[in-house]
This record gives C-alpha cells, structure tokens and sequence, in this order.
DNA sequence: TTGTACGCGTTATCAC
DNA sequence: GTGATAACGCGTACAA
C-alpha cells in the first residue's frame, strides 16, 4: 500500500463539501446533487488524484468483489483458457480473481477454500483436485463449503447433487465420438479413460459403451484403460491396447493421445492406417500433430461465459439454472481411418 | 462474504478476556502472555470456527498481502507456467495473486494498473504488452507506475534503465544458437524475429549478429523477417526465407517454429534434410512435434522463484538485485542437420 | 440538498 | 500481563 493514499476527506475538503456528498457522488447515487455540485467534486478528485480505498469500502459493504479460482494447475492448457476468458468477463463487471493452483492435491483445496474465506472472497469457482472428487473424500469438502459458507460453483468436475455446477455434456460428447467410429466401420475400439472419479471420464466413458451395445458391439474389459489425463498415461495405454489389436484408440484427452502418438510411431504403426487415434479437448497443439487429431473440442468462450454468469448470479443470491451443460463439437481431421 | 461472520470480539467474550489479548495470541505477539491465556484463546477459537478477517486487518495494518500480476495472457504457456509456479511461491510467504491479462493491448495495462492501485496490492508483476513496450508509449506507463507509487517489478519484458527487473539473458541465448548453426556448418541464416519493441527480440538478434560477424559471416537484411510471437508469424516467415535459400531458419519462440514446420511440410521441405530449425522456450511440444525441436529451454521454475523474491524485496523495501539475468539451456533435438 | 455521527473488524497505543 | 480506546477509510441512516 503506498504510504499515504488521498481520502475521500481530503476531496471533500478540497471541494468545500462534506464527505457524504462526495460518497454519493463516486457512488452513483447523486441523483439528487446537483450539477454544480458533481463537478465540484469531479474535479477535487482530479487534482487530488483520488483513488477509492477498496479495502475499506469492502469493510462496509460486506463485498470484496473478488471471486477466488481454485484450479488443478493453470499451465494445463484447458483450464488456462478458461481463466484467461473468465477473467476478462468477471472484470468487466468490476470483479477480480485471485488465483490458486492446488497441484491435484485435496491438501490445498481444503487449504486454499479456508484461505480464500479470509480473504473474504465473494465467491468461488472450483475445479477442485482429482483426489478432493474422489467419493470418500467428498464429506472434507462439502462440510468445508459449507462452514465457510462461502457461495460457490463447480466447474468441470462436480459432486453427483444439487450444488451449481458447469460442464460439458460429456456422455453426448462420447456418443459422438463412438457413432463416428462405427459409421467409419471400426468394431474393435480401445479407450483411455482419465481417472474415473470425475465425471468426465465416467461419462465419456459411459456415451461410449451405451452407443457400443445399441450397436451390437462389445467393449471388452480389457479394452479399457483407466489412466490419467497425460502423455505418460497415453503412451502406456496404447502400449496395452496395441496388443489388442484394437483399429482405433479413443483417448479422454488431446494431451493422453500426443502420448499415443507418440508410442505408436515410436513402434512403427502408421497412424491413420495401421491405428486410428481420436482425442479430447482440441488442444492448440491438435492442428500441429501429425497426422492432424481428430478431437471434440471443448467450448471454452462459452464456459468461461457461463461460469461467470453462474458465479455472480450465485453471489447475488439471484435465481439461475443450478447445472449448466453445454455441448462439444467434434472435430474431424485426418488421425481416423475409414474402413468402409 | 458470509451474513455473520464470528469477530474477533466473540472470541474475547467467550474465553473471558479482552479484545487486545486475544489478537495479540493471533498475531504471534504472544510472548508475555502465559500459557493458560493463550490455551483459553485458542479453544475459544476453536469452538467458534473464527477466522480473522483480511479486509480489516489490510485496513489497519496497510498491507494486502496481495500481489498484482499483469501479463498478455495467460493461455500462452510460457506465461502460464511462470504464473503457476509465482502463485505457489508466493503462498508460501503468505501472499495471494490477482491476475490480471492485458490481451496484448496497452489500454489494458494502464487499466489494470489503475485498478490493481485501487485494490492496494502491495506490489505489481509486469509482464506488459507489446504495445506498452514500445518506446513512444514508455512515458504513459512509467508516469501512471510513478503516481500510484506501487512497487513494482519487470519481467522478461523491460524498459531501458534502473526498474528493477527479471529475465532470461537473450543476448548469451542468441550466441549460443549462433554457435552451435556455425558449428554444424550452417552460413545461410535466415531469422523470424517477434516484436522489436520486446528485448527479448532486441537481444536474441544482437546474440545471433554478433557471433556471425565474429566468424566472418554476413546476415543479410533480407534474411532476417520481423514478425510476432505467434504460428502465423511462423508460416510467413518460412515463406519469405524458403526463398532465400536458408539452410536453417531460427525462430525466436517455439510457437512461430510450429509454424514454420507446418509450412515447410505443406510445402514438401524436409526438416532438416532441407532445412533445418530452432525454436526457443522449449514448449511441451517440442518434445512431440516431428522432428524433435531444437530449442532454447527458459527456466521457467527459477525465473518464478527470481520474481518471488525480487517482488517481496521490492514490496518491504528491502535490499536486492536490481537486474537478475537467467541464463538458459540449448536443447539439442532432432531438427538441426549437421553440414559438416 | 447537504452535513453529523456511527459502525464495519482489526491492530496499535498507552495506561493500569 | 491485560484492558480501554483510538485509529484505518469509507458508506449510510438520520437529522437539518
């Protein structure tokens, strides 16, 4: 804090008016001052450089207009461009985030979620750790939540109930995926899921497997790997799903099927030919690729949007829909083979 | 913020004592006061779930334990990196981050400082837009930095002068790709600069010029192309120097080398039987892209603890480094040919 | 239309 | 060792 800030009653003084008057002026509430007034006011505040003390008019009001984003990691390239549009937009309604990874650990979720109460944060955007979503830890959380009481919604992962949440429609997003590759003519499809405690993956997983049996066609057991949503874990699993001869390897995230990529070519299969590959997420880097991946891009303008109008409706106690879902869009570029 | 928060006044009711005792016991001053008191606070505490509340502490106290972070955008790896590892440096010392993207734009940073000055965060992290570095624009920042009388710090981008600062030594990175083309045989340079405004641009070149000259070698002017640093930039470039007959094309960041590897392969150019390429900042990426990108590595975990330590020297006023300069790593990859 | 007085939750100063 | 009391800068009834 600089060491001497200019007050309002310096303003007020300088303008020969009284501090109520000058408040209401900066507050818009001069309807009833008049012009004369207002300018006198305007202009003090020019000469005297004034600058509105937040902190002590968030002591009053009750609101810091701060709303507290606690994600996995922001170097994750789906999460960053969620909070970079995100912060554009909360800004724009006189709101800033303060940021905090928690490195998938439920330790800094229940840290930074007692952390961001004392700041006294107006709201909370989660995406909280993979751990934290995991069933048996769910009681930590939510008992947390609500002692602080802090209003808050989930984003991306959430807790089965009626807490607000948004997300992507991620059973339909694996329909499609999995109509596309029958329709190209693959029987034999692999998957690697992300870790099964978050929707995500269970869904996805889920939108395959329903699509699969009203084609008739099985997912055996073993054609599904459960990993996590990284290159290490792609390359592991085409490892495993090589051996089964499988025609197309769906995995749950762009970054898991880089990883794919990767081992295949490190092994010699031609992809498209020998192995289709599919991705999650349209990441920058799927354009690049060789071959280009076919992927389900994730809408992320529009979730940042709908993030923002949730969390401020939350924080204002207005009504809202309490679980958004939005739709994904697939992306067909040239890692699928079409076998018929 | 919550309807009712418990106060620190609750607390001194309930465990029989006065208001000075028990935030003397929270603020670690407790050393005159006997053991018993000090239990009494801390169950009292306890029972009530009381948390101190920041906003009021910030006021009293003038500090906000807040960091201003302003960056172009955090979607952009090398940022967001940096960002994550600042954050959880700075958590540690008990300090929380306000982040802020300028998309790029100069009018964004000069409100963002405003704002930031408005919210009394201790210090600001700047990493400004182009458009700010530009030396006709340098008075607008520097003034508005001058009478919100912040401290602040620069990073990766600067303006001449004694502002202290944190970057990668680009002029030492240049000459180290220099080095290394000249030693693989390489005399044809072509170079895809970003913004001359930014010195890592500035220096990255002066590196490369002065190593070439030092070995006789001309780097004409039309061999070199002044672009962004983005994959468009990239592709441009590659067009323009493919007809200069290069035998290596050096792009300043990794971005504009995927870029330049798009337009090679569309183009029937192989890397780096026909040409070769040099990124830097070593981008995840670099380790999937075909070839395996050379590149310059910026050490972005160190560079986050730098800052760390600059901004909360700066922030207590404390001695310290005005200019720290990072040295880098060259990676050798696969997408250099050795001529000779 | 404008001014007075009080409270927001804390910490700091000075008595006791 | 502990406890009143006064700030910190601002918003807002209430009074004038």
């Amino acid at each position: 804090m600089p060491k001497r800030a200019v007050t309002i009653k310096e303003v007020a003084e300088r303008a020969g008016l009284s501090v109520t008057t000058v408040s209401l002026v900066f507050n818009g509430k001069a309807d009833n001052i008049p012009y004369a007034t207002r300018q006198k006011v305007e202009q003090a505040a020019a000469e005297l450089n004034y600058q509105p003390n937040y902190t002590a008019r968030s002591l009053v009001t009750g609101k810091t207009h701060t709303i507290g984003v606690i994600i996995p990691d922001i170097s994750n390239n789906f999460f960053s461009g969620m909070v970079r549009h995100l912060q554009t937009e909360l800004n724009k309604h006189g709101y800033d985030i303060i940021l905090c990874n928690s490195e998938e650990q439920m330790a800094n979720d229940l840290r930074y979620i007692r952390w961001l109460a004392g700041r006294k944060v107006d709201g909370l955007v989660l995406i909280l750790s993979a751990e934290s979503m995991e069933e048996e830890n769910r009681e930590k959380i939510t008992s947390l939540l609500k002692e602080t009481e802090i209003p808050h919604i989930f984003v991306d992962r959430y807790y089965h109930g009626d807490a607000p949440r948004v997300s992507v429609d991620n059973e339909w997003s694996g329909r499609q995926v999995a109509e596309m590759l029958i329709a190209a003519g693959h029987k034999n499809i692999g998957v690697i899921t992300g870790p099964m405690c978050l929707n995500s993956s269970i869904n996805r997983l889920k939108g395959v497997t329903s699509v699969l049996s009203e084609h008739g066609i099985d997912l055996p057991k073993e054609n599904i790997v459960y990993g996590k949503y990284n290159m290490i874990s792609g390359k592991e699993g085409a490892a495993v799903l090589l051996k089964r001869n499988v025609s197309v390897i769906f995995a749950f995230n762009d970054m898991q099927a880089y990883g794919v990529i990767s081992y295949l070519k490190e092994n010699g299969v031609k992809i498209p030919e020998d192995v289709s590959v599919v991705g999650f997420d349209d990441d920058l880097f799927s354009t690049i690729v060789e071959p280009k991946l076919t992927t389900v891009k994730q809408p992320i303008m529009q979730l940042s949007h709908e993030i923002c109008d949730m969390i401020l409706a939350v924080v204002d106690g207005k009504e809202h829909e309490r679980h958004v879902k939005l739709a994904t869009q697939l992306i067909l570029r040239d890692s699928v083979r079409k076998l018929i």
